[in-house]
RNA sequence: GGUCCGGUAGCUCAGCUGGAUAGAGCAUCAGCCUUCUAAGCUGAGGGUCAUUGGUUCGAAUCCAAUCCGGAUCACCA
């Protein structure tokens, strides 16, 4: 039993003094976030938590894409279509608001171009000959020109979108203590292009684009900028991956981004590796496999997309629904049961997405993620809540005192799991992997009940039984607790 | 086509730095609430670990090839 209290000191240890950067979410500000962003979001976060329990400085940071042809296209159906109307006018959430837009945009773009190869023009040159393609292309030169009505309602409508993703971050408890803007970082590595250039690692063309030449390391040529003199977007991470350096002098940079850009994150260390930049080598790219339906693949086309904000009001419904067929917490006030169904619901969803290995396409399903027996939040959640019950009960109870009669089988299984916890948080950061701490903290809760069905804890055989089974069983919620948060899931005194 | 990732029970996933009868949850079936919360516990059935070959005393795990699925290879972001 002496072991008990340092496993439980072990679950923070001491600073290391290094800085980390995580970046992820990293939404486009045209349309709401979708459960892919939930992926993201919820491996970012729980990655850096993972982070600092081992004692790293963590600064959570996010790249807001807040430019380019994206954002123009909803701009230009809300001119087109709103009639002035507003996310206040119409009581629609902000990020959704804009979001229709760019489903307005894209309608009416088909439309023109099905209209187009109707009168016979070819299908692709259609594409390209449309006027709202051709306006929103102009829209985009009228923003780098700084044209000031297009900049004030590119600022309007990013602002909508950025009320409403905050509303979606506070609602599902995350954040970020930095946030970039593209608008901000776009230009940045223009300078590097050039230091690049006197260093010999990039070369110019004879139409004075700009390249790399990667294919000793088994990549292509990639180019880095345009023969025009602008700048693409490989240039711009460069840009700002330096400029993380330098503003927080990060030891390790990390970036929570989808595996379709696995390509394109490998070109971008490599490129600041030849560059020289500092710390270039601890770039590292976590890389998360895509959330596919039942159904198949989320098309935004065809209109399969799993809304971030729908998905997490469905799960926090369905732990209200459970917990009243239950009626176990009939005595809590109407703020405690709403806060409960939350830490229940959000629990449900965060374990469900954090539970696979990130690098893993991960199948989403409806029913599956709703039910909260087995492999899930709750279940932990729920063994928790159990523990707490009795030690409430027991609260004085519990003394200093030994036991020298030996361990039982139940007994012995949770300690021996309850002894792997600062490893698994080791292994969790070395792996960068929170399906390590979901799978473990299952393992301890499962263990756990397997004891709690086998042994009275308040009536145990003897009183030295019971210290034992006390101690135990704070353990445990400590750990669970622990483990829990460290995933970004909170757990309940009651449920 | 090149590169990268994946293929383990009906379904969703662990295990993969080699080591004993390959695990869990869901689903199916059979049990357990007069004792600490049954969102729980106990048990049963269910697997040629994609295929083939190799390395090894020993392979789901390492290597090679093949098959299947996905991603990517823009003067897009």
């Amino acid at each position: 039993m002496k072991k008990i209290i340092p496993i439980v000191a072990l679950v923070k240890k001491e600073m290391n003094g290094k800085q980390v950067m995580v970046e992820y979410a990293s939404p486009n500000t045209n349309k709401p976030l979708h459960l892919g962003h939930l992926r993201n979001i919820f491996l970012g976060w729980s990655v850096a938590e993972i982070l600092k329990a081992n004692g790293y400085h963590v600064i959570k940071t996010c790249i807001v894409n807040d430019r380019g042809i994206h954002i123009c296209k909803s701009m230009l159906a809300w001119e087109m279509y709103a009639d002035g109307a507003t996310p206040e006018s119409t009581g629609i959430k902000g990020d959704h608001f804009v979001g229709d837009y760019y489903v307005k945009f894209n309608e009416a773009y088909k439309r023109e171009v099905a209209d187009l190869v109707a009168a016979g023009v070819p299908q692709a040159e259609a594409e390209k000959e449309t006027w709202t393609i051709k306006r929103t292309q102009q829209m985009l030169l009228d923003w780098e020109a700084g044209r000031p009505e297009v900049i004030e309602l590119w600022k309007k409508m990013n602002g909508w979108v950025y009320e409403g993703f905050d509303t979606t971050y506070k609602n599902i408890g995350v954040g970020f203590d930095k946030i970039y803007y593209e608008s901000d970082t776009y230009l940045l590595g223009k300078d590097i292009v050039k230091q690049g250039m006197d260093k010999k690692v990039f070369y110019q063309k004879d139409d004075s684009s700009i390249w790399i030449d990667l294919t000793a390391d088994g990549l292509d040529e990639k180019i880095v900028q345009r023969s025009d003199g602008t700048s693409v977007y490989i240039t711009q991470d460069i840009g700002l991956a330096l400029q993380k350096y330098e503003q927080y002098k990060i030891e390790q940079s990390i970036y929570v981004i989808g595996n379709e850009q696995n390509y394109h994150m490998k070109v971008l260390k490599l490129i600041c590796q030849k560059l020289g930049m500092p710390n270039a080598d601890n770039i590292y790219h976590l890389s998360y496999g895509m959330v596919e339906l039942t159904s198949g693949k989320m098309k935004s086309r065809e209109g399969t997309v799993v809304d971030a904000d729908d998905i997490v009001d469905e799960m926090i419904s369905t732990s209200q629904q459970h917990t009243e067929e239950l009626g176990k917490v009939k005595d809590f006030t109407d703020a405690e049961l709403k806060d409960l169904y939350k830490t229940i619901g959000l629990g449900a969803m965060k374990f469900y997405l954090l539970r696979v290995d990130p690098k893993k396409t991960m199948v989403f399903n409806p029913a599956e993620s709703i039910d909260f027996h087995g492999f899930t939040g709750p279940f932990v959640q729920y063994t928790y809540a159990r523990i707490q019950s009795i030690l409430r009960k027991e609260e004085n109870a519990i003394r200093g005192e030994q036991t020298s009669e030996p361990l039982l089988d139940a007994e012995k299984e949770v300690m021996v799991v309850a002894e792997q916890y600062p490893s698994i948080i080791e292994q969790a950061a070395f792996e960068h992997n929170p399906s390590v701490i979901a799978n473990y903290v299952f393992n301890v809760a499962k263990t756990f009940n397997s004891f709690y069905a086998a042994h009275s804890i308040a009536n145990a055989e003897s009183v030295e039984k019971k210290q034992l089974r006390l101690k135990i069983s704070l353990l445990t919620a400590n750990i669970i607790k622990s483990g829990m948060n460290l995933l970004g899931i909170s757990v309940p005194e009651r449920m």
